[in-house]
DNA sequence: ATGGTCGCGTAGCGA
């Protein structure tokens, strides 16, 4: 079995303190972090690799930057989402890697939040999805087990905000982003998500303002987006929603899946 | 009540 976690981390630095006990706890095969806001030069490198991991790393300083945290070697690195060549946001990596029955590729992807909408960075965020969809079709033609894991800044549907009424107007919730975000489950993909008993809300992220955690205000933004070699293959799914406690937590929790790759 | 909290980097922006 092979487990496949995303999480924005927000921070790798200020984070190591959670990343490195959740890496010892949980110790998936396979974490895509985003939000690392850490270039080549000051990610912690060696103690992340002292806890039995290679690293890829599409950096940039201060801002957006993501990751692979992978226990078993990776081939085929990419780094940056192809399509515009000017966009110098540090927002997508993937690579290729051998599970005991296959292999498949999976993504670290960090989508643009895009408030204020309308404007400037909601365009960006709406050609950023474009640009997804086109490179997801590439990599959907290869028949292969594919994991786009990452933080989408999308809310899919209702179910996934505590206040739906009040979201319509941000840049996560708005009809022409659930929209894209249809467009592009649409060319074949399926959301891990999907295999959960839903039985209660599943939120992912609880802003760090006005209580939202202790009131338990969140949404579900941070996703597994799965080929149908992958959907074929998974065999559980979780929200690691108690990782929004304890000492300087993220406002985002891990999301892992777990395949028979 | 036009607030509140983080992180980066050390002012003000992004989320």
């Amino acid at each position: 079995m092979i487990t496949i976690a995303t999480w924005n981390v927000n921070s790798i630095r200020t984070r190591m303190h959670a990343v490195t006990k959740w890496l010892k706890e949980t110790a998936p095969d396979v974490a895509c972090l985003q939000e690392i806001k850490s270039t080549a030069d000051t990610f912690p490198f060696m103690e992340i690799e002292a806890l039995g991991y290679n690293v890829e790393i599409c950096g940039q300083k201060s801002y957006n930057g993501v990751a692979i945290l992978s226990k078993r070697p990776m081939e085929d690195v990419r780094k940056g989402l192809p399509g515009d060549e000017s966009d110098e946001q540090a927002r997508y990596i993937e690579a290729v890697i051998s599970g005991d029955k296959r292999s498949f590729r999976v993504a670290s992807i960090y989508l643009p939040n895009g408030n204020p909408a309308p404007g400037p960075k909601y365009h960006y965020k709406l050609a950023w999805m474009d640009r997804l969809k086109l490179h997801a079709k590439e990599l959907l033609k290869f028949e292969e087990a594919t994991v786009l894991a990452g933080d989408y800044n999308v809310i899919p549907e209702a179910k996934d905000v505590y206040d739906p009424k009040g979201w319509l107007g941000e840049a996560l919730f708005m009809p022409e982003t659930r929209a894209k975000f249809r467009e592009i489950l649409g060319l074949g993909l399926t959301e891990a998500f999907e295999q959960m008993d839903g039985r209660a809300e599943q939120y992912t992220f609880w802003d760090y303002q006005r209580g939202a955690w202790q009131n338990n205000e969140g949404i579900r933004i941070d996703h597994l987006l799965l080929s149908p070699q992958a959907a074929d293959n998974i065999v559980e799914f979780k929200i690691e929603r108690i990782m929004r406690d304890g000492i300087k937590p993220s406002d985002h929790v891990p999301v892992i899946g777990t395949f028979d790759f």
